[in-house]
DNA sequence: AAGTGGTCTAGACCACTCT
DNA sequence: GAGTGGTCTAGACCACTTT
């Protein structure tokens, strides 16, 4: 029984919005509809804007799906895609594959990459990272991954110092089996050096306008930021790789030793 | 200049947003004053309702801070705490700090943790990390934790079977110097085990109400889930720590080995 | 006291989906 | 065609901050 405590403190449009909260989460099913606009009006006895404030409010958390000309209904989880660190293993490099695509193929889809190869000046924090000057010339890849049924999933640009990779397959869109990762490494044997680690910084926000259009992401939908750095074994950074995620996709996992 | 055009199709509270949009992250300083919403409403000759339709947009991304009877500002981000993998070594427990507290020290700043324990059932899916029967009971101990000046910053839930811990001092609710986990390694070591390694699962929602206010964070910001199982030397599952954190003032670091 | 954002109203018309 | 959400209006009054 909906109720509203008109003398409450607590604003009308936040009591609909709790009511209807509290049901979606403890309640209903994913998927399942909720009463329309013109319906919740009359039974709060609100206006139809004061209704619509309460469902603004629960888009924002993420916790509905709206749509236009069909109603408001209960959001359902998109399936969970594990991000796990052996994406970056040599192993994984061996059979083939690029960082970040392993898990499509793991799921019985197959990934679709567009690529766009340029260079470029360096943005203020990469650079950083990469140990070069801001503004500097980089090469930059532009990517964008999804699923070939057309889903894109994350947005991701790498940096990579040109006099290390002027002339390689590295410049190329296609850097052939393995990836970028796997030319680096042939690179640097010759040289007496190798691929060590990697370091990722992982930060959350909300997407731009922009980027929540690319990844088609839904209303109260944050976006995971990975920005990644390869060194090798004299920590010398080789390539700074920026990834957008969307957050309602993926789970990162991490192992961490007990040193 | 201000300028709407009332026959695009784009909505003019989105055009609204759009422009100032564009103030806020290529002129704009942070805390730099947005024009009031009766002002904004005359320069684009629009209602005053349609105008906090477009302020509501810029809330929602976490652009701006809405200050009741001030005015609307530009957000100034945070001061971003770093959290290394550090924070669970070896070294830092000798030293007697827990985990996830060394930063906070280290920022000049006295930490200040509430501490709850109690018996209770392990939910679904930490009962599946802990590799026990779902709902069976397990020590829980809540913690609340933050600055002395009273700035929460992390919820942090941990789960732990009864019978590994029942009658330690892990029971208590201060566990001593290092820790739950120097403890762990206490109650491992004589029976020829260790604490041998952490994962840590990390994923991002928008708060529900409750956890947005037991954090104090502002519209438009994700929280950072971080559900942390420490394992021994078998790989059984010693620990699950289920810690919420605030996105705007926090950033995570890993390191990768490329093994 | 003046200025700011917060809440709420009643009504109109448009765009989209469903049957 | 009926029902749904999307956009927009003009105006009122309240609560809070600033001067």
């Amino acid at each position: 029984m909906p109720s509203i405590d008109r003398t409450s403190d607590r604003p009308v449009y936040r009591q609909i919005a709790d009511q209807l909260r509290q049901w979606i989460l403890k309640e209903a099913e994913p998927g399942a509809k909720l009463p329309s606009e013109r319906e919740l009006s009359q039974r709060y006895d609100a206006s139809r804007v004061t209704v619509r404030q309460a469902i603004a409010l629960l888009r924002a958390e993420g916790l509905i799906d709206v749509e236009h000309g069909a109603g408001v209904f209960v959001r359902s989880r998109p399936p969970v895609r594990r991000l796990g660190q052996e994406r970056l293993s040599r192993r994984n490099r061996e059979q083939g594959n690029g960082a970040f695509l392993t898990d499509l193929a793991g799921a019985g889809r197959e990934p679709s990459v567009q690529v766009d190869v340029r260079r470029g000046p360096a943005p203020a924090d990469i650079a950083d990272r990469l140990g070069v000057p801001a503004g500097q010339e980089v090469l930059i890849r532009d990517r964008v991954m999804g699923t070939s049924d057309g889903q894109p999933l994350q947005l991701a640009i790498s940096y990579l110092p040109l006099n290390l990779v002027e002339g390689t397959q590295i410049e190329q869109e296609d850097t052939g089996p393995g990836g970028t990762y796997a030319r680096l490494e042939e690179l640097l044997e010759p040289k007496g050096h190798r691929l060590a680690h990697f370091r990722e910084d992982v930060s959350v926000r909300m997407p731009l306008p922009e980027e929540a259009v690319a990844l088609r992401l839904a209303a109260g939908v944050p976006v995971i930021r990975v920005v990644r750095t390869a060194f090798d074994d004299q920590d010398t950074p080789l390539e700074v790789c920026d990834t957008l995620i969307a957050g309602d996709r993926y789970e990162l996992t991490y192992d961490i030793p007990n040193a």
